[in-house]
DNA sequence: CGTAAAATTGAGACTGCTCAAATCTTGTGG
DNA sequence: CCACAAGATTTGAGCAGTCTCAATTTTACG
């Protein structure tokens, strides 16, 4: 049983560029299990570490007033507590849906990472984009109009990265709340059930509590891109069917 | 007429710590000037620079589909284009809302920054953590649930921001269109024009078309925060049907 | 097997959207 | 400087989609 892993273990999981030999090939970080429904650190906590998931399924999310927002799904490869690097405090707090595994790095590793030259520094910098681009996504999604929109893009994002996990992207674990998935996408559980149901209806994926089958991968993005998911024309009805959707118009809007 | 910017000067700019003598401290940044409504970069441009805004205002927007959204509104100080180091092209567009002017980085000089020790690669790191907090925040804005709150968080944002900058925090320009804001808001500029007039009903803030005067900041925040914007009412009858809907203590969902 | 939590379903209210028209602003040319 | 045209904002009415609240069913777990 392996309690820690090199520079290199962690970069692999990670999927960056390993970094070239160096004083820092040394360094060891230390594993940390997390049992389901644990919490890795607080909204309000001291940023002293990041993380790194080993396995396991964790739930970002922060609490504004009486509300509680989910911002993240953490998997994988994944980074957390990124976000305290700036203000020095977490902003969010994370905890685990599953039993889980991370991979520590102390902030103080992360500092001297910031002083030596070349790879572990732009890891760091690379890690940071990676951030933006997942926020930018998060914003792409609750930028969209409707509910199964929303729902679809959702389930698409979810698919692609368990493809880059190398699992299925097609057919997947969702070990996630309804309700959280929800407050990610800015709906009510029940609108969310409701989206689900729609998309069901239509036969562009299955969807049970905790997996998801995506039946029509571009049915599916029709629907992301604005087209509304019909519950699947009669089987009778011999009318649009192709890859089984029936779009109603979709009034769109203008770029401006 | 000056024409370029030393290291210093930019960092000052965009305020953060000043780097510490060396070789990149005689490097010196180009100036560019923008007219109003002139693009910087497109979607899907090659990512060849970073610019930071010394003047001027500017709007940063993506098209899917057939629909644009806002994804920012650069300023004074602000970092624009960054969004393009990770995957080597511009994800976004952004344009001027006014004559402006930038200090141009190429990306030579980022992967420059990237090798050498020290500050700058620290500011980079400065640079993409501030990013990161100012998409959290627009995820935080579009995690609200109605209108007037999303529109009374904006404004104070708003407000923040001219403060930071040394000016009035209540007394501010706003450059853009009503319908722009709308976008960045994810409501249709109908809907953005009403939520306006009920914070200016209710005497939080009067807005103009091209400026705010920001009246209450702790009604805006209470709006901000979940509570319903009332008409003013408070003087007279309890039947305050007048200019606007909407009074009631808020019925707060639970966290969860 | 029994209880608690989560998910679904239904009905009705309410917010935000659509469409259309009116008003206001801005920029241009005479 | 004024008139006019194009664009932006506001306002109104009606509709659609989401939320609320409640009841029911299903699932999870001791």
């Amino acid at each position: 049983m392996q309690a820690t892993l090199s520079l290199a273990e962690l970069a692999q999981l990670m999927q960056v560029e390993p970094p070239q030999e160096g004083p820092m090939g040394l360094w060891r970080f230390a594993l940390r299990g997390v049992g389901a429904g644990e919490t890795l650190f607080r909204q309000g906590d001291r940023f002293r570490s990041m993380y790194v998931v080993r396995t396991g399924f964790f739930r970002s999310s922060f609490i504004r007033g009486t509300t509680e927002h989910m911002v993240a799904f953490p998997m994988t490869g994944d980074a957390l507590g990124m976000d305290g690097i700036g203000p020095g405090v977490h902003p969010v707090e994370t905890a685990a849906l599953s039993d889980a595994q991370v991979a520590v790095v102390p902030y103080a590793l992360l500092e001297q990472m910031e002083c030596l030259h070349g790879a572990p520094g732009e890891i760091l910098l690379r890690l940071l984009c990676r951030e933006n681009a997942c926020k930018s996504e998060l914003v792409s999604l609750l930028g969209r109009r409707n509910s199964a929109s929303r729902a679809a893009a959702f389930l698409l994002r979810q698919g692609k990265r368990f493809g880059a996990l190398g699992y299925s992207h097609s057919d997947f674990p969702m070990p996630m709340r309804h309700a959280d998935v929800g407050s990610y996408l800015g709906l009510r559980p029940e609108t969310l059930s409701r989206a689900f149901a729609a998309l069901s209806a239509a036969r562009l994926a299955r969807i049970s509590l905790k997996a998801v089958e995506i039946l029509d991968v571009e049915g599916l993005r029709a629907v992301a891109d604005g087209a509304k998911a019909e519950p699947v024309a009669r089987t009778k009805a011999p009318a649009a069917r192709g890859t089984a959707r029936a779009l109603r118009p979709a009034a769109e809007a203008r770029v401006q």
